[in-house]
DNA sequence: ATAACATTTGAATATTTGCTCATATATTAT
DNA sequence: ATAATATATGAGCAAATATTCAAATGTTAT
């Protein structure tokens, strides 16, 4: 689908902002994907981009874990864990399951391990 | 390399934290990437993690670009965006070749860019 | 029933972060 | 030289966010 051209004739005069290459910012606006999944993108990343919720999601790719197990093995509080998961499962990255007073979380999802891995190859150089 | 152990014997007396079960916590500790990967990791995330920064690596995705027509592309002032390429940079995320007095931003590292990918594929469910 | 325990939740706090505004730097044109 | 332009940068502000603390919920044991 192409795009109509973003950029007016006769935008020198009439724009705040100046603009040296017109047929770069034509041909890149045709290309540049709707905002709504840059956004959802960006509120992906935004939950991976926080230590306490990289570990946990790195450890629940390990095993399986209930809220209590999570706190100890991250040296974090039950309550600050719990707030987190919240988090991620709203974005249905992690799900749970509930065992008596115990409530095990899980990974919902492999497939959102597969860019997890892919960043993890990045970071190691 | 197997960790020692780090839930020791008498946790439940010294821990302030609870535990349930100390074999899952034993196993995924043993499993445990170090802090330093996974905190560059979430550091990494962090910048996707972002609307505008990643509007702009989708578009330096499809061309080179100077900070000006970013500006107008993206309808932000140019120092927001010249404080968010900075930060880019910094990440090695982002390059730029000075041209007069035009600066040049491209992509540092297409390998990045497969990450950026994959999450795409996600996010389109 | 009551007590103990695992978890959740809301409010408050402290920190981080993205943008604006003003200004500085660097290059080109006159 | 001076003016104009493209970019960078520092300070300040407002919004977002992570954690703590206290209290609520729900389950099991006595």
């Amino acid at each position: 689908m192409i795009k109509d051209n973003i950029v007016p004739d006769n935008c020198e005069e009439t724009c705040s902002q100046t603009i040296i290459h017109k047929d770069i910012i034509q041909l890149v606006s045709e290309h540049m994907s709707d905002d709504i999944s840059l956004d959802n993108m960006a509120e992906l990343f935004k939950l991976f981009g926080d230590r306490t919720r990289i570990r946990i999601l790195h450890a629940l790719n390990q095993s399986e874990m209930c809220v209590c197990d999570l706190a100890y093995l991250l040296g974090m509080t039950q309550s600050a864990i719990s707030h987190q998961l919240r988090l991620l499962k709203q974005a249905k990255l992690v799900k749970n399951r509930k065992e008596g007073k115990i409530v095990y979380y899980s990974l919902a999802d492999r497939h959102v391990m597969q860019i997890f891995v892919q960043a993890f190859d990045h970071v190691k150089e």
